[in-house]
DNA sequence: CCTATTGCACGTTTGTGCACGTTTACGTAC
DNA sequence: GTACGTAAACGTGCACAAACGTGCAATAGG
C-alpha cells in the first residue's frame, strides 16, 4: 500500500535524513528491515551520509549531527521531558488504532513520534499535529473542520464537536490543561471543555500526558471538569503520593 | 490504461514531468513499460528535465528538484517565483474578505505572506496555510476538515465538500495542477476537480497563480475541466501570445 | 533532402548481498 | 574494579546484476 518495493538508492538515503530529523535518531536494523535491504545497504548509507556531514554515525545506527535545531536550551529540555512522557504513552499504542489527538504542544511532539507502518489513523482538531504525520508511510489523517482557536493552535467549536462525534476511536489525547485527582481534567474556556469531553466520549481509551506543571494541587477554576480518563502519564520523579491518589480514584498511572 | 499509442517526445516528457510532481519520484524501468519506449529514451528524457533543472537525476529514475537540499539553487528561484506571482495576487485581496485558500505549495507561500491586520478570514483544507496565518494579528482561520490526501497536503472529500458549500467567500486561490485556455483548469484527480469546482462556485472572484510549467499548451488530461477562474496571475517574462488568448477567453490576466 | 528520435550493442559505473575477520558493547565471574 | 566471554555491529573484499553513457544504424516525418 504505503512501501512501494522499488525504491531509489538516492531516495532512500533522502527519507533515511528525513526520519533522522524527525526521531533524531535511526537503527540501522529498523531501517534494513523498513526498506528491505541488507545492513550492509544501510550502513553504506549512513557512512556516505556521515561523510557529507548530516548525521553522526554511532553503533547500530546514526544521531542527528549537531546543527539544526535553531531551539533555545529552554525549549529543548522542556520538549525532551514532553519527548519522554509522549515515549512512555506510545507504549499504549497498538496496531490499527484509531487516534483522537488534541491540540496541545505535548500532542504535537507525541505525534511526531508516533511509529510509522502501523496502520494508524489520527484524527485531530490541530493543523500541526496533522502535519507531523501527513505523508508518513502507514499514517490515514482526518481533519476536523472549524474555527481555529490561536491560542489553542486547533478547532473546538460546535462544527468541530459535531464532526468528532460521527467518529469511534480506540484512543483519546486530550490536551491536558490542569488535572488534579479529585475533580479530574479542567480547561480554561467552556467550549474547550466541550470538545474535550466529546473526544473522550466518543473513545474506547483515554490517555491524559501532564508535565509536572499541569498537575495542581488545588482548585482554583471555573469550569466544569472533564471526565473519563483511563490513564495518566507523568513524569518519573512524580510526588509518590500524588501518583497514590490517582491510583486511588481509578486511573492507571504511567511514568 | 493511460498510455495512449503515440506519444510526442516533448509530450512525454511533460507527462514525466507531472507524474514526478505528483508521486515525488519516476523510475526508469517503470516509465519504459508505461510509455512503451525503451529505457534509453526515458534515461535520455530525464537528462533533458535535468539539465533544465526540473528534476534530480539518480540512479534507477529521478526525484524531484524541489526537495530538502538546502543548496538547491532551482528551490529558491522557484520559492522566489511563486513569492513574486504570490506579490502580485495580493493585490487583488481586499480588507475584510473572506479568502478560500486551497493546498499547495505555492498557496501556501501567498497565506505567508498576507498582511496582518486587514480582518481577512482564511478558510482552507490544508493544515500548512492554516498554520501560516494561525495566530496573526487580524486573522481568522477556519478549517475545512476531512481525510487528508498526502500527495495533495489537504482534505478534498465530500464532507469536506460540503462543508466549503456552507461558505460564502470573496475570493478564492484554488490551487492549479495544470492550466490552457480552450478547457481551463485540469487536476490529476476526479476528487481534487470536484472539490475546486466547489470553492470556485462558492466565491464571488477566482484567482489562478500558474508557475510556467503549469500552462500547458496540449490537452492531454482526462478529468473535466474546471471553469469559472476570473483571474489569472502568470510570469511576466509569460509569451505574450499566451496571454492574449486567455485575454481572449475572458479571463484578467495579471503579470 | 534533412532532422529528430528511436532501439540496439558495447563497455563502464553503481548498487547490492554474501563471506570473512575485526571491533565494540555488555553482562558475568572473579 | 578488573578480566573475560559472547553476541551484535562493523569494515572490507568480491562477485553479480542492474543501470548508465556512448556510438551507430534504422526509421519516421517535414
Amino acid at each position: 500500500m504505503n512501501a512501494p518495493d522499488t525504491t531509489l538508492p538516492r531516495e532512500r538515503q533522502q527519507l533515511i535524513l528525513e526520519r533522522l530529523q524527525r526521531d533524531g535518531k535511526v537503527i540501522a536494523a529498523d531501517l534494513a528491515q523498513e526498506f528491505r535491504v541488507s545492513e550492509d545497504s544501510i550502513r553504506r548509507d549512513l557512512r556516505d551520509l556521515a561523510a557529507q556531514g548530516l548525521c553522526r554515525r554511532v553503533y547500530g545506527g546514526a544521531l542527528l549531527a549537531v546543527n539544526i535545531p535553531p531551539l533555545g536550551e529552554r525549549h529543548a529540555e522542556r520538549t525532551e521531558l514532553k519527548r519522554a512522557l509522549a515515549r512512555t504513552a506510545l507504549s499504549l499504542v497498538g496496531t490499527g488504532q484509531i487516534l483522537f489527538i488534541d491540540a496541545g504542544s505535548t500532542n504535537t511532539v507525541l505525534a511526531k513520534m508516533l511509529p510509522d507502518h502501523h496502520d494508524l489513523t489520527v484524527v485531530t482538531n490541530a493543523p500541526d499535529v496533522a502535519l507531523a504525520v501527513l505523508g508518513r508511510p502507514g499514517f490515514d489523517v482526518i481533519m476536523l473542520g472549524g474555527k481555529l482557536d490561536p491560542a489553542i493552535g486547533g478547532a473546538i467549536g460546535s462544527r468541530t464537536v459535531r464532526q468528532a462525534q460521527d467518529i469511534r476511536a480506540d484512543l483519546c489525547f486530550p490536551g491536558v490543561c490542569a488535572i488534579d485527582p479529585q475533580r479530574g481534567l479542567w480547561t480554561y474556556d467552556e467550549e474547550e471543555t466541550v470538545f474535550k469531553q466529546a473526544i473522550i466520549e466518543a473513545s474506547g481509551e483515554t490517555v491524559a500526558i501532564a508535565t509536572p506543571d499541569k498537575l495542581v494541587a488545588s482548585a482554583t477554576h471555573h469550569t466544569a471538569p472533564i471526565t473519563g480518563i483511563s490513564h495518566l502519564v507523568v513524569a518519573s520523579d512524580t510526588d509518590a503520593a500524588v501518583v497514590a491518589r490517582y491510583r486511588a480514584a481509578g486511573v492507571t498511572v504511567h511514568m
